[in-house]
DNA sequence: CCACTGACTGGAC
DNA sequence: AGTCCAGCCAGTG
């Protein structure tokens, strides 16, 4: 399975010894987090690098999420902005397709992207 | 090497 | 409430 990775060096607290080591850790703790949340509940990409570990790392999430595989079956879609609405950024179909997943799980999601953060937002036990 | 672009955020104003 | 900006860091040209 092809999952690019990025690296961490200068990570506050976590130092990384080899600059040129790929973060495979980084990688695998963002997917961690998205991976607990649970249907029907939204995340931010702050949010899910404060819970990995990495705060203040919230586009490093993004560019692991983009990295993900096609057929990954990692919940990524759940994770949007702490605006509140589907990133569009760089992207062109991936915004629908994620409209179109939160849907499917109950949540209420304008043809603009905008949601109710605040209602949906899930905090780890 | 420099500039710019990303699935971002929090604070300042 | 909107806008700006620094911090973030891998890729790309």
């Amino acid at each position: 399975m092809l999952v690019r990775e990025y690296r961490t060096h200068g990570v506050p607290n976590r130092p990384v010894k080899a600059p040129l080591a790929p973060a495979a850790a980084f990688s695998r703790a963002v997917q961690r987090e998205v991976a607990r949340i649970p249907r029907g509940k939204l995340s931010t990409y702050g949010d899910i690098a404060r819970r990995a570990g990495y705060p203040g790392r919230p586009r490093q999430v993004g560019m692991t999420l983009k990295a993900l595989p096609e057929g990954s079956k990692l919940p990524w879609h759940r994770v949007v902005n702490a605006l509140g609405y589907v990133p569009t950024r760089g992207r062109w179909w991936g915004v629908l397709e994620q409209i179109r997943l939160l849907r499917r799980e109950g949540i209420a999601v304008d043809d603009d992207g905008r949601l109710n953060l605040a209602k949906h937002r899930w905090s780890p036990r």
